[in-house]
DNA sequence: AGCACGCCGACT
DNA sequence: GTCGGCGTGCTC
């Protein structure tokens, strides 16, 4: 009955007790010659087709409460939905450390679980605005039994107060003796939500799941939550498939965002498998958002879930001006290896009044290093990566060249490694050469740049924010990071340098994932308000200021936007108006992918004898050789789910067959709802 | 996924 | 003669 962890056993295997094992308890079980973590999945009499006597007997039970029916139904289902093995699944959502333990450490563990101290006497909560008390009292009917769960889409822009909302929500359900799992996109935001809960519950009543914790520490908030001490899980997508048995209330917080979505293993949805856990224990969650994805969107227009809107800005500080510049005006620079100039002449004079006035400025650049490539004007070599198809960017700070797909790095040539001219230029601008240029465009201003490189080192992010908090920084240069979450109160110019290399991607979600870090990058602006008495403005370059998505961005007007994209999306097939899953193959040479996707393309089409899906031929990744690795994926798509994972179901079986046959395939997975195509 | 078994090259 | 390379296949 166990479920051992193994993605190539797909079924529960059967193993003997000497008395029946409630379902849910987790058991230490031998399998092959180790011993590993199960959990019993049902109790069986007997076992038709595995003789009695030759079962292996479970070695012992942990002394912990089984895991609830809602946790194994939620674990069954996102095993069937995203076409991976049941053990596999459950050992994702079960701390690793669990398997390792013995009896007696087990023990030494629950023992030392801090207990309820019952502090009290924690912060009050603040009146809401007429918008949030609507919120607040629809989650509550919800929560009270007066109205069926069904999801709320909380729409309100950064700095509309959703998090007072999911704090009263939250109030609510904590007094009807229920737990409360709140999901954020990213660990960066763990610490201040988790701040703002334990401030209003006490921290003890709080427990915090993301992949950024210790081993122990994971170890000890799981069995806080599953012992039910824990009231309050606050995390990351894998907080999902937590074991919470009186669960009562979810929040997805920034429920647009893509890493909700697991790019790696079982590609699951927090978002989605949060909706499904909802909906089967008939619970109230609230999805809440400033640019809700168009699945959300338009589930809330089809009256599926209800929508909450908050319009108005706590603090009154109006929305940002948004000014469109066209490009396409400035005059191109002539000559071999020039550039046009960051920043256009009017963005450079309103940035020196903020520095004259003493606020700050926010500039977007969506690429890090300080060059995307190395040229040779000579005999046009190029910085390309030997292991990818892609082009080694140019790091200036430590004189390197690196590969942002697999890594690979080596001293930047000081002459072309072709043919020896030691004119080699960098083409194009990253974060780090901007940072340069603007040093000499801005002569004395302090600038501070945030990215993956000035931020990986553990606390630098945190250095960095409280550099710009403290006002010790006049401009600010980063990727899309700084427009995530962090409330930067100086700031009143908020600039997006080069954003239509996002918006021509070959990615249909690419605009809708546009104007959301538009819009968030924006609400970092303005926030100020009362700081200054000029306006907050949003500078936007571009050599399409005609662009339907710039002029609703230029309105704030995020359901013309949506309108619009999802007209498209219908008339192109595309979800949220059908369902798609991609196969995804990596092999070893340049036709092994390709080849395996057109004997998977017609082991599919047999178990579709209906035709009820329409399967598009192989084509080669975007970025096709990543780490010497060929990738090609192939999209199935249909206008019904059902008839969909009923076929991708009948399709793993064969799948696993091929992989056999053909030699040079080192992975292949299915992507179900993949974000990107 | 582990961890076996199994069948071929360079070492004491 | 053996140590060990990773292909193949099984785990109740």
């Amino acid at each position: 009955m166990p479920t051992p962890q193994h993605s190539g056993l797909g079924q529960p295997l059967d193993y003997r007790a000497p008395a029946p094992l409630p379902p849910g308890s987790l058991v230490r079980v031998p399998l092959g010659r180790r011993q590993v973590l199960g959990v019993v999945w049902e109790t069986v009499t007997d076992s038709p087709d595995y003789p009695p006597e030759a079962l292996k007997p479970v070695d012992s039970v942990l002394a912990l409460a089984p895991l609830d029916a809602g946790w194994r139904a939620l674990i069954r289902f996102a095993a069937a939905y995203y076409q991976r093995g049941l053990g596999e699944m459950a050992a994702s959502a079960l701390p690793g450390t669990l398997a390792q333990l013995d009896e007696t450490q087990l023990a030494r563990r629950l023992k030392r679980l801090p207990t309820e101290a019952g502090v009290g006497a924690v912060a009050a909560a603040p009146a809401l605005q007429a918008g949030q008390q609507a919120a607040v009292e629809r989650l509550s009917a919800q929560l009270h039994g007066q109205s069926p769960a069904q999801p709320v889409l909380l729409w309100g822009l950064t700095g509309s107060g959703k998090t007072e909302v999911y704090l009263h929500a939250a109030a609510q359900a904590l007094a009807l003796g229920r737990q409360v799992l709140v999901l954020v996109p990213e660990i960066n935001l763990t610490p201040q939500l988790q701040a703002r809960f334990a401030a209003r519950f006490g921290a003890e009543r709080v427990a915090c799941l993301h992949s950024g914790l210790t081993p122990a520490q994971r170890l000890r908030d799981w069995l806080r939550a599953h012992s039910g001490q824990a009231e309050l899980v606050l995390g990351t997508r894998l907080a999902v498939l937590a074991s919470l048995p009186r669960l009562g209330l979810i929040v997805v917080d920034e429920e647009h965002d893509a890493s909700f979505k697991a790019q790696d293993g079982a590609r699951q949805s927090a978002r989605d498998l949060a909706v499904w856990r909802a909906a089967n224990l008939r619970i109230p969650i609230v999805l809440g958002s400033a640019t809700p994805s168009l699945e959300t969107w338009h589930n809330a227009q089809q009256g599926r879930y209800q929508r909450a809107d908050l319009i108005e800005r706590i603090g009154a500080a109006p929305l940002p001006k948004v000014r469109l510049v066209d490009l396409s005006n400035q005059p191109f620079p002539k000559g071999p290896g020039a550039t046009p100039p960051p920043l256009v002449p009017q963005l450079l004079q309103a940035i020196e009044q903020r520095i004259a006035r003493g606020e700050q400025s926010l500039l977007l650049l969506n690429r890090r290093g300080y060059a995307p490539v190395l040229h040779c004007g000579q005999c046009s070599w190029r910085s390309g990566c030997p292991h990818c198809s892609a082009w080694r960017v140019f790091h200036k700070s430590d004189r390197t060249l690196r590969c942002h797909h697999c890594g690979f790095t080596e001293r930047v040539p000081t002459a072309c490694p072709d043919c020896g001219n030691q004119d080699i230029a960098p083409i194009g601008r990253g974060t780090e050469r901007l940072e340069e240029q603007l040093e000499s465009l801005l002569p004395g201003a302090r600038l501070a740049r945030l990215d993956a490189d000035t931020t990986k080192l553990a606390g630098s992010l945190e250095a960095q924010l409280a550099r710009v908090h403290a006002g010790e920084v006049d401009v600010l240069v980063g990727t899309q990071m700084i427009a995530k979450g962090h409330d930067f109160r100086r700031v009143t110019l908020v600039a997006a340098l080069n954003p239509d290399n996002l918006l021509y991607s070959s990615d249909f979600r690419a605009p809708e994932r546009l104007f959301a870090l538009l819009m968030q990058a924006g609400g970092r602006a303005g926030r100020a308000g009362a700081l200054s008495e000029h306006p907050a403005e949003m500078w936007v370059q571009t050599h399409q200021p005609r662009h339907p998505l710039y002029q609703a961005l230029q309105r704030h007007d995020f359901a013309a936007f949506a309108a619009s994209q999802l007209e498209e999306r219908q008339s192109a097939g595309l979800p949220p108006f059908a369902h798609l899953a991609l196969l995804r193959a990596d092999s070893r040479d340049e036709e092994g992918a390709r080849d395996f996707l057109r004997a998977a393309a017609e082991a599919g089409r047999a178990v579709d004898p209906g035709e009820a899906l329409f399967w598009y031929p192989p084509i080669p990744h975007p970025v096709p050789k990543v780490a010497n690795q060929w990738r090609w994926q192939m999209l199935v798509e249909c206008s019904q789910r059902a008839p969909l994972q009923r076929a991708l179901a009948g399709w793993v079986p064969a799948l696993h067959g091929l992989k056999r046959t053909h030699k040079s395939v080192t992975r292949w997975a299915i992507d179900v709802d993949p974000l990107a195509i």
